[in-house]
DNA sequence: ACAGCGTTGTCAACAGTGTTGCGCGAACTC
DNA sequence: GAGTTCGCGCAACACTGTTGACAACGCTGT
C-alpha cells in the first residue's frame, strides 16, 4: 500500500494559497460584476492576492480555465431545474436557467458561445436535452441532429444576449436607440413595412424574442415528433 | 451657386490614396483570408500599402469601420436571393445566403453576431423578413416579434459558425472529435441516452444542424398564423 | 499667383492583453 | 536531514487598438 500503483499520485502541496477551485471562484466573482471591469488574467491576480501569472501553475492558458468556468456556471443551470416536469418544461427551465446564468456571468457566456467545455456538466445537459428530445417521439439520427439544434440554438441565443451586455453602454445605446430611431425615419417608399410597424417594432422586448425563440424550438420538435408518428 | 448653403461641403481630397471603399475592400480581403491572418489594425495597413494608423482618418475607430464591413457584405446576401420565391423560400435563401457570407468573412460575421449595423442594407433586410412574416399571415405586435425572432436567430447562427471558423485548428479539432472520444466513454449508468446514440451524435453534420434550425424558425411562424387564423 | 488652411499619411508612443522563462524559497519524499 | 519538486513572484515579450505631434500635399479664396 505503500507504492501508489503507476502514477507517483503528484502529491499537491496542501500549504499551497491557490487551488483550481478558488481560481474559478474568483473567475465568477469577476465575470459577475459584468462589462465594469473585464474578465482579465491581471483582474483575476489582484482579485486573487496573488501575482496575475500564478494561475498559469493551475491551468494551461486562459481557454482551460474559461472551459472550466463555464462548466461550473453549467451546473448552476442544472441545479435550477425542478424534478418532475414533462420534456417542454425541462427545456423551458433549461432555457430559462441558461439565460439567467448567462446574463449573471456575461464574460463566460459569450466566450462559450461556440464551444464544448467536455466536461461533467456538460454531459448531465446532453443527457437532459437528448431525454427531452426522446420523450418526445423522436429517436435515432433524428433524435440526435434535434438535440445539437437546441443546444447549438440555446448556446447562441444565450451567448448572444451575454455578448451585448459586454459591450460599452455608448455603443448598446446606440443600437437600442436605433428602432425609435434610425428606422422611424426611413423611406416610406422604398420601406413600407418599417414605416408600417415601426412602433411595434421599436417596442418589442428581449423577453419576448427570447421566449418565441424558445417555443419555436419546442413547436418543431413537436411537429417533427407528429410526422413521424403519423408516417 | 457659387456657396454651398451651409456647410462649406468639406471637399474631400481627390487625389487620396485611401478611400472608405478602398478600406473596406481591403477589409473583406483580409476577412476572406479566414484565421489564417487576424484582421487585425496593422494587417490592414499592410494589404493597402499605408500606415496602419492611417485608417483612422476615415473611420473613428475599428468598430465603425467593421459596421460598415458588415453592410457591405448584407449587400452580397441581398444580391444572392432570387425574385420570385414565396415568403418560406426567401427566409430559406436568406438563410443559406447569410450563411455561406458569414463563412467567407468569419472574422466580420463572428463581431457582429450581437450587433446592428444600422446602415442601408441592413434596412433591406429588415424589409426583406418582414415581408416574409407578413405574407405568412402575421401582423402588428405578433410580425414584430416574429421578425426579431428571425433576424436575431440568423445572426446568432451564421455568428456562432463564423467564431467557431476562427479559433485555432486545434481548439477546432478537439471541439470535433470530442463526439467520437469523450462522449464514447460516459458511464453507460448515469448517461444511457448518450451511450445509445453515441454513434448518431457523432455523424450529425453542421449542415444537417443549420437546417433543422432554419426550418424551426419557418415552422413556428407557419404555426403561429395557423393559430391566429384560426382563432 | 499666392497665402492660408484643412486633409491625409507617417512616426513614435501608450495602455492594455495573454503568455513565458528565470529564480527563490518552502514543502514534500526518502 | 538531504534532495527534489512544486508554487509563486518578477521581468519581459509579442501582440492588440488608439492617440498626438509633425510634415507634406492640394484645394480655396483673394
Amino acid at each position: 500500500m505503500s507504492k501508489p500503483p503507476v502514477t507517483p499520485a503528484r502529491t499537491k502541496r496542501v500549504g499551497a494559497q491557490l487551488t483550481p477551485e478558488s481560481i474559478i471562484e474568483a473567475s465568477l466573482r469577476i465575470a459577475a460584476r459584468g462589462s465594469a471591469d473585464a474578465f482579465t488574467v491581471r483582474r483575476l491576480g489582484e482579485e486573487l492576492g496573488t501575482d496575475p501569472t500564478a494561475i498559469y501553475r493551475h491551468f494551461r492558458d486562459k481557454d482551460e480555465l474559461l472551459l472550466s468556468v463555464a462548466d461550473r456556471t453549467l451546473g448552476e443551470v442544472l441545479d435550477s431545474i425542478p424534478d418532475g416536469l414533462d420534456w417542454k418544461g425541462r427545456l423551458r427551465a433549461l432555457a430559462a436557467g441558461s439565460l439567467a446564468v448567462a446574463l449573471k456571468y456575461p464574460a463566460v457566456s459569450s466566450a462559450m458561445a461556440s464551444r464544448t467545455t467536455r466536461r461533467g456538466n456538460e454531459f448531465r445537459v446532453v443527457e437532459l436535452i437528448l431525454g427531452a428530445v426522446l420523450e418526445a417521439g423522436l429517436d435515432g439520427a433524428e433524435a440526435a441532429v434535434h438535440y445539437r439544434m437546441v443546444g447549438d440554438s440555446l448556446l447562441a441565443y444565450v451567448g448572444q444576449r451575454a455578448a451585448y451586455l459586454l459591450f460599452d453602454p455608448e455603443v448598446r445605446a446606440a443600437d437600442e436607440s436605433s428602432w425609435s430611431r434610425e428606422y422611424r425615419t426611413v423611406d416610406a417608399q422604398g420601406f413600407p413595412h418599417i414605416t408600417r410597424l415601426g412602433q411595434q417594432l421599436a417596442e418589442v422586448t428581449h423577453d419576448q424574442i427570447f421566449h418565441a425563440r424558445v417555443e419555436a424550438l419546442i413547436t418543431a420538435i413537436e411537429q417533427r415528433a407528429g410526422a413521424l408518428r403519423g408516417a
